[in-house]
Formats: C-alpha cells, structure tokens, sequence
DNA sequence: TATGAATGAGGGTTCATTCAT
DNA sequence: TATGAATGAACCCTCATTCAT
C-alpha cells in the first residue's frame, strides 16, 4: 500500500469532494443537463481546478459512475461470498444492496436510470466499462440461480429471468422510494421483498 | 365530438408527426441532450413550424409524455376493468403491458426512466400532471390487491409493496429487452413473470 | 455561371462582409490573438450566425486566407502573362503587387506576415492549400529568371535567389508603408524598386 | 560596473535560461498563442517563479525581443565601425546579420515578422522601445547610403528606400531559410546578395 | 401556413496570474 | 528562493427561440 504525501492526500480528497458534487448534480440534471459551474459550485472550488483533476465533464462522470458501480458490485460480491447456501446468498444480496443505497441514496439516482444505448450519449448513459461490471454481475447473479434450479432448491425457470425480476423488484422499490422521499429501512425492505420473490403472493403459498 | 376541419385535421397530423419524432430523439438523447432541430430535421418541418404548434421545447415533451402515459394508463385500465377475479386482472395488466411495449418501444425508453425529481428538471423528468395519473395507477393497482388479500385469494401483505413489486418485475423484465436490443413476446413475458410473481421461486411451491 | 436565388447572394454577401472584417482582426491581433466575438461584432452580425457561414474560427482564417491569395496570384499571373519579354514580366509584376497592395492593404499585415511552421500553428500560419499556391507562384517566377538568364537579358545567377530578392525587395517597401502608415503610389514604387534591382545601387551602372 | 553576489549572477542565469525558453515559445505560437506554462516548462522552472522575475507574459516578451535586438543592432553598429568605405560598411552589415541569423536563429522567428501594429497587440508586436531602436538603426543605415551618394560611390536613389531594399533582401534569403529549414553559409548568402544588391541583375552589368 | 436566417445567452474549456507553503 | 495548487475571466462554440418573408 503506497503513502501518499500530504499534498497527494488532499488531492484525493478534494477528487472525491468533486464527485459528491458530481452525483447530485449529475442525479438531479443528467447527464447532458448538469454543468461544470454547478458541480464546481457545489464542490465549492473553481472551475479551473477542476480541470486540473479530470480531463473534462465526461471524465468526472466516468470516474464517478465506475467508483460507485465498482464499489457496489464488490460489496454485493463480498456479502454473497460469506454465505453459504444459495438461499442465504440471495437475501444477503438484497440486503447488502438496501445498505448500500442507505448509504449511497444519491448515486441510485444515476444507477437506477442508467440507460445503455451504446451509439448515442444517452440521458444517463452507462460507460463502457460499468457495462462490462453490469454483465459481470449479471452473470454472477444468473449463477446463482442456477445452482438453486440444479440443487433442486428453486423452481425450474430460467435463471436470467430470475435474476432480472429480482433486481426489477429491489430497484422497483428503491425508486419508490426515491420518488417519494422517504427513506426505506434496509432490515423491513429485506424481508418483504425476500417473502414475495420466494413464496409468491398467493394466499396459501408463503408457509416457507 | 367535434367536426374538425381539413385544416384542423392537418395541423393534428403535423403534431402528432412532431411529437413521434421527439419521441425518438428524447429517448436517445434524453431530455436536456435533445435538440428541437433534431426533432424538426427528423419530423421534416421547419424549427420555425414547431413553435407554431407547441410553446417550446418543454412543451414538446411534456405533451408527448402525457400523450403515452395516458394513452397507456387509459389501455391498461380498460384491460383490467373487462376482467373479474383479481388474479386475472393483474394477469390482464402484466400482459396489457407487454402488448403495448411491443408497440411502442421507444417510448419505454422515457418512461422506464422516468425521474421523478420536482424542483430541478431531471434527465427524463415526470411532467407535473404525468406524476397524478402514476399516482392515481398506482392507487387502483394497490386497490386491487387489497382486494385480493380481503378476499383471502392473496397472501397478507402491503399492497403498496406488491404493486411496486410487479411494476418492477415487468420493468425489469423490458430494460433488459431495450439493453439487448431483444424483442419480447408478450404472451412468453406474460406467462414467465406471473409465475413467478404469483408462486414464488422455491421448488415445491408452483404448484398452483 | 451558375445564377443564385436571392438568398443565395445575400449569404455571399455576408460572407464576404465577414471575411472583410476577419481580415482586420486577424491583422490586428494574429490568429491566436483574434476572437470571434470580435470578428461578428466588426461584421455586425451575431456571433451565432458565423457558425451558421463557418465550421468555426479556423474555417474563417483559411476561406479568407485563400481567397486573398488565390485572387492575388491569380491577378499576378495575369499580368505576366499579358507582356512578352522577361523584363516587362518582371516589371509587372512587381506593379501589379502594389496594386493588388494599394487595393488590399489591410491583407497584407496578414500576407507579409506569413510563418510556414508546419506543426505548430504560428501567429500567423500559412494554411495548407496556401503554401501551395505560394511555392507554385515561386516557381514560376523562378521560371521567369531562368529563362532571362538562358536568353542571356539577365546576368548569371541563382534563380531561385533572385526571386525571393525581389519578393523580399517588395515586401519591405509594403512593410515599411504598414508600418509607417503611409500610402505608397504603385507607379513610383515600381520605378524605384525597378531601377535598383535591374541596375544595381553602384553609381555608372545605372545607364541601362 | 557593479560587482554582483552569487544570488545575483544566479538570478541573471535563470532569467537568461527563461528568456530562451521564451523565445522558443513565443517563435512558435506567436505572442497570443504561447502560454506561460510552456515557457516555464521548457525553461524547467515552475510558473509562480517566472512570475517573481518577471511581471507578466508581456514583459517576459517585452524584455526578450529587446535584449535580442539591442544586442543584434549592437552587433551591427560595431562591425559597420570598423569598415571605412561605404561598400565596406554595406558588405559588413549583411554579413554580420547572417552570421547573427546564424546564431540567433529562434530568434529570427520573432524578429522577420515583427509587426508594427501601436494600438493593438499584435501577432508579433514590436515592444515601444524596439522600435525605436529600429527607427534609429533604419536611420544609420540611411545615413550609410547617403554618405555613399554624396561621394558618388552609389547611384543617385532615394537612400531610405535603398535601406528598406537591402533589409528586404536579407530578411528574404532568411525567411526562406526558416521556410524550408535549410541552413544558410553567411559567406555564401553575403556575396550573392552583394553581388545583386551592387550590381543589379542586368547581363553586362556585373562586371564590378 | 411554413420557412430558416439570425440572435445571444450560456455551456465546456483554457490560461494568465496569485499566494500559501 | 522556488513551487504548483487554485482561481476566474474570457475564450470558442451550441442551441432554444424569434421574426421577416
């Protein structure tokens, strides 16, 4: 692990100070909407200087999305490896990911409207290479599921549909939240959410 | 209803041209990334044409919006009003709206990422009187299945939550078609998805 | 000769009163030192409508550069060719230079100020095409020697030389004239300079 | 004369070290496209100190092109001394410019386009206090080829307009120079121009 | 009705200059 | 003495909007 000099130190931090501003005003603009004043503004430092840290606008969003998105996914990753059965890793999923928007409420602005039109510079368009952590997760989630099928502990469906309706239904609920400011309890979101996406909601269907 | 005249009925077909051509180039660009000289290049009017018709950019999308969400909300209902048991109501809204995606792509592409923030003018931002009908669907999908968890067809749960669930699921379901670039067979999406919804994933369960 | 529409001839015009006014600036200030808002304000138009007649600052230099300069040797050529024996070639060109100069002044603080740097783009840079021209244009007043000196009219001597003395002979007159802001009567420049080059400055040599 | 401590002859050091960095810079991009930053860099000095040495970028061009042409007039004056006759003189000036050319070729960048513009700062401007060394120079040169005419030595002219002739025929070889990046022998370059500048290009006239 | 030339405020970016260290 | 982080005015360019035709 490199020391870094005072100097090198505050530079990071004085990044990061950028990219909080980043994401509010990028969360609240999009992308094409937000301006370089503002997020100076916010950051409460000069334009100028934050040319000196990143190349340009693109660049402070790049960074910002593949820090967040990388942050998450690892997390995410981490909380599903200490379990160990497959319905354990599942709910440590949706649970680790309540925490993390808890804590990161502003970035799910972004993160939940990520558009990935490939040719155009879309509204919130998702960099290149958060796509390629996307799919990755994806793919992790998707392998998941299969083990449950293959151990005979989920029904038989397809585990990409699988994986799809359980991040449909925790980002469902996330936006909800968004959308009418009020805050979710990680612990009570959970185990809603765990009760439904394993039992169904018939009546009759949810004595596990 | 009222006669129109030729000239009338012109002027409806020139808006209506206006709004699919903004259609196509918000959800590429978003809100703020879009040009009206975009939207008059690809409607083939002048820029000068579109402001005769419409105030200005704003309102450009705010009708377009309004036009889809109550176009969709007005299907959707009608959809479900035509059935009698709950569980085929939310069948009926499942696959309602799958047919309409499948008819209008692109406009999922603003509506699935719909920002709802009120104060600034987000990336896809929910105009005013977009945000009463949401709500007011919203409010007849929870009325629903509160009905069914009164009737003891459902499981005890809040009914809020399950409507946000389903909203998610079938989200989830076509941002991963717009992502893929993959079309989606409305009849397949209906039936996959409400197995799930309704019984759940664990083995032992889906027996109906 | 094509016909243009009315508008079509208003554009050239405002072209041409653009490139009029960028003529000053850049003679003023330099490449890098001119600003476009300067160059719309001389012109009396909108900053706006230059990127409407132009790709952008660096369009506006290179139209109005060669189009001085293809006129200029265009007009220059001409001349020449219109008199039969080397002398009187020699002469009209020089008197045609000071007349395309008491026509043009102001294109030539740009003109005698050329910089050929090739990679950096220099206070006063010689776009591509230009260069052309003007290694062309030396060329063939290089011809114009050879063939004096083969005829034997003109003494034994480098030809290449001999023509950037001239041009070097000329441009000062017109540097001086810039610089000390006085006009200079094309017939007697051409005399003076004439006598000079032709004869030499040592007393008994100039009976021709 | 006054004895300086180290600190001081140091401090002449880095000025010198910054000066010809500067005139590097300033060669290439001209006046408005240098920056500070560049000539710091080139210079290996950071930008705050170049500013504790110098008031700004002006001065740093200001006290540039004086040093340069107070030295190369300097150098003129005293080569043109030590001549007697007024062919001699001449001879001696154009040697010594292509032997300072020779030396000081960055500088003749600066110096062969130097543009005389008062008001504005030009691409190039020539700082106040050049020009009069210019002025007064110009005027010694006249005063040479009057000398010359009242002793009959050269051929009735007007003597400024010999001046400006021989300095256009200097600077024309050394542009050519700097154009096509080939060196010039100030041997060669003195007696072809001489034997022009003398003689006149005229067949049956060179025979000195 | 329908056009597109013309506008100018505002965005991204650069760079001369300052100042705490 | 010497540094380079930090500033913000001013640059080039875009685009929502207007208006004469």
């Amino acid at each position: 692990m490199p020391r870094l000099s005072r100097k090198e130190r505050e530079k990071v931090r004085h990044r990061e100070g950028i990219l909080a501003a980043a994401e509010a005003v990028f969360a609240e603009r999009g992308y094409a909407g937000a301006t370089v004043h503002e997020i100076a503004e916010r950051a409460e430092f000069s334009v100028g200087y934050l040319y000196t840290l990143f190349e340009n606008k693109e660049d402070i969003y790049v960074r910002l999305v593949e820090k967040r998105v990388v942050d998450f996914f690892h997390e995410l990753d981490e909380r599903m490896q200490r379990q160990d059965g497959v319905l354990d890793r599942i709910r440590a999923a949706i649970r680790a990911t309540f925490e993390f928007f808890h804590h990161n409420r502003q970035f799910f602005h972004i993160f939940t409207h990520f558009t990935p039109e490939s040719d155009a510079r879309g509204p919130m368009y998702m960099p290149e290479n958060c796509r390629k952590q996307y799919d990755e997760h994806l793919a992790r989630m998707t392998g998941v599921f299969e083990e449950g099928i293959r151990r005979g502990v989920l029904a038989e469906a397809d585990p990409v549909t699988l994986a799809l309706c359980l991040h449909g239904i925790i980002r469902s609920v996330i936006w909800h939240s968004l959308y009418t400011t009020r805050t979710v309890e990680p612990e009570e979101a959970t185990e809603a959410i765990e009760s439904i996406f394993f039992n169904g909601i018939l009546a009759g269907s949810n004595e596990q």
